[in-house]
DNA sequence: TATGGTCCCATGATATCCCATACCATCCCA
DNA sequence: TGGGATGGTATGGGATATCATGGGACCATA
């Protein structure tokens, strides 16, 4: 399966254009994703990101919940807020005001790599979000146990 | 799977006509529906909005509770009340005077996009419903146990 | 004849496409 | 081992297509 990894910082132009980073593309080329799908975080100043077989995957557990209940229309938030963005030919996306708005981007914007998705921050936020995230992984020892792929993960 | 995402604002005319999103109209085609349902919600002030597939299943769901019941006849009154708008050439659809009058619609008509349906919304009402939404969604922890897409999710 | 709905075309805004350039990493060959 | 060649990547700007929207023409129905 395709991860996202590491982070870059690309120029968002005065168009509102901003290249998704080379990796990030062959990762959503993978799961054979038209696009890319950004929504603003529930818990911090930044975008989230992923591919379509995510948001569906998303779409489709909202709608297994029962439906017109309280707890559907709460996450129901997340599509409302979504937008899929077409990558244009040059590997770029054009990002709408409100989410420029959401995260305060400026003339730059991180793409931080999350494994099965991704963030995308102002500089400055994240470099704070990030320090913090040190610190307290470093207080807690943070220890992770692996699960089991079951060798098919690769889905070539 | 097409999927309903973002929102979208768009001006009523003083025909009483709205351009249906183009991202929606996509999806609407994808799944060979004829026009767009909408229907009152029962819950909000606002329209219920979705393709011919949903509103088959909506109707099967309701058809498989018990007859009779008070709560199936509560849930016909959806069908009942459910119209059915063919979509111009431009994209657009002539909203009856009984949706807008019950959304509250004046000269714009928001689009929100939930996934395999969709919700109309006059601006401020929205405005205030969605607040209240993610800040429960964001209290509630918001987290969301995803089902399996066992392969088919990709669907094209 | 009036009214309301549908169709068709014009327009402006804005997103998308396409090409050019600058930069950097890698590769290849001397 | 060094240096030039090569290809991928990010970025900028201009041309083009798409979309939302407004208005007029052409039916129906009453």
């Amino acid at each position: 399966m395709a991860v996202f990894l590491s982070t870059f910082a690309n120029k968002v132009d005065k168009k509102g254009r901003v290249s998704v980073p080379a990796t990030f593309r062959a990762a959503l080329e993978q799961e054979k994703s038209a696009g890319v799908i950004l929504y603003p975080s529930f818990k911090h100043p930044c975008l989230e990101g992923c591919g379509d077989e995510r948001i569906e995957q998303i779409a489709a557990s909202i709608d297994a919940l029962e439906a017109f209940s309280e707890e559907a229309e709460n996450l129901q938030t997340i599509l409302a807020d979504s937008v899929r963005l077409t990558v244009d030919g040059d590997g770029r996306v054009m990002l709408p005001k409100e989410l420029v708005d959401f995260a305060g981007l400026a003339d730059t914007a991180m793409f931080v790599g999350l494994g099965k998705s991704f963030q995308v921050w102002e500089p400055g936020a994240y470099e704070r979000h990030r320090e913090e995230k040190r610190e307290r992984a470093r207080q807690s020892g943070a220890t992770l146990r692996l699960v089991r792929t079951d060798g098919g993960g690769s889905a070539r």
